[in-house]
DNA sequence: TCTAGCCTAGAACGCACGTTCTGATTACGC
DNA sequence: GCGTAATCAGAACGTGCGTTCTAGGCTAGA
């Protein structure tokens, strides 16, 4: 893309100020204002060149048809909203979603980017970790588990789980053998969990860890 | 939200329409036109309705000047795309930003949701974690982590370090402490590494940790 | 049947706004 | 210095386009 001229910069940066005000683009007349130019021909001639040069486009005889080509659309990223329904900690039960709690409630939201979005983005919520009971999943205090609420874990999947008898809240790899259920930390040099299947309740899968490093 | 008859629904849609080709918005004429309307003052009063119903938003006396409230604008989400600039694994070098790098070249990249985004969102880069040498971090393969390029660290900040004599590449918290420096593990089961000063090459301060977990 | 409200027509008004034409001014290479 | 191109001025033109006025066809309730 070529330089442009100071006047050019000014034009594109009223453009982009203005379009985000109103949804609309300003008339030549307007532009011409706001950026203190003398005739209306001035500024078709920017625009003109601004167009030559790939900045905008343009479409003639029709009232403030400008775009702005790449940029302002490219850096506006569809992404789901992901409730935050609560915290997760070793001795505490964990938070169950009540039934319309993901159409975005009175719940504190939590943008997920589209890498990290499964294909499915259904029933998705996040908690809120707290303690360091969870480290044997790489996961520590302060971290945003995503979850997808689901009963059925298959072997395999990383789950969120709660276990009655020993009160306890966890993050393992499920495997279902036999009667049994065996939790494995991800970290393989930890030791597994083996209890009776119907002593574990799975409230969701692990979808995603999102980490903000203090300072 | 009253109910809106057929009409206006075939209106609401073409504007819709309209829109995402194009990125402005039709005029009453063309309204009238591709929605078989017989005469413009009932696409007018017809926009009135949807306008005192709260679907669209009208500026008087200007051309174009339609908004469609909610709906797309809500789910889009400013954010920071951040280029990937490689991989970060025990024994091998860290790459390094050339310049020019964060402007979006041919790198990969990944958007960085607002709420783990920094205050000053410059000189980010991520690094895909290869390898389990970093879980005294809580960062564990597949992990992406998102840097600040800077070379001044400060006393507690995560960093990602090169360490010239034993050939490796870590992230510790940091702390200069006269000659030496001491790199403490996040885990504080796991015992620190203390090294001289001069041989230790900050790269940046770990801003971020995301993992997406296999399905 | 009358009336009231809702919706639709057609036409005309008048300003908004893109376009264009003619010159003036500045920048720049030789 | 001069000539060519780039940029800027001012005004006028023609039409795009929001608006408004009047009026006709519906359905429903009295």
């Amino acid at each position: 893309m070529p330089a442009i001229s100071t006047r050019q910069q000014e034009i594109l940066d009223f453009l982009r100020e203005y379009h985000t005000d109103r949804s609309y683009m300003p008339s030549i007349r307007e532009i011409q204002l706001a950026c203190g130019i003398s005739s209306t021909s001035v500024v078709d001639y920017n625009l003109r060149l601004l167009e030559r040069d790939g900045y905008i486009r343009r479409d003639p005889d029709i009232s403030r048809a400008i775009e702005l080509v790449g940029e302002s659309e490219a850096d506006l990223v569809e992404v789901s909203r992901i409730p935050v329904l609560g915290a997760i900690a070793a001795g505490e039960p964990i938070p169950v979603p009540e039934a319309g709690a993901y159409a975005d409630g009175d719940h504190e939201s939590f943008a997920l980017p589209p890498e990290l979005t499964p294909r499915d983005p259904d029933n998705l919520y996040a908690l809120r970790v707290k303690g360091y009971s969870m480290i044997d999943a790489f996961v520590t205090d302060g971290d945003i588990v995503v979850l997808r609420h689901t009963r059925d874990a298959r072997n395999g999947d990383m789950v969120a789980a709660w276990l009655p008898m020993q009160e306890e809240a966890t993050l393992k790899h499920f495997y279902l053998e036999g009667e049994n259920v065996r939790l494995m930390p991800a970290n393989p040099a930890m030791e597994p969990i083996i209890v009776p299947a119907d002593s574990v309740q799975v409230h969701g899968k692990v979808v995603a860890v999102m980490r903000k490093v203090a300072a």
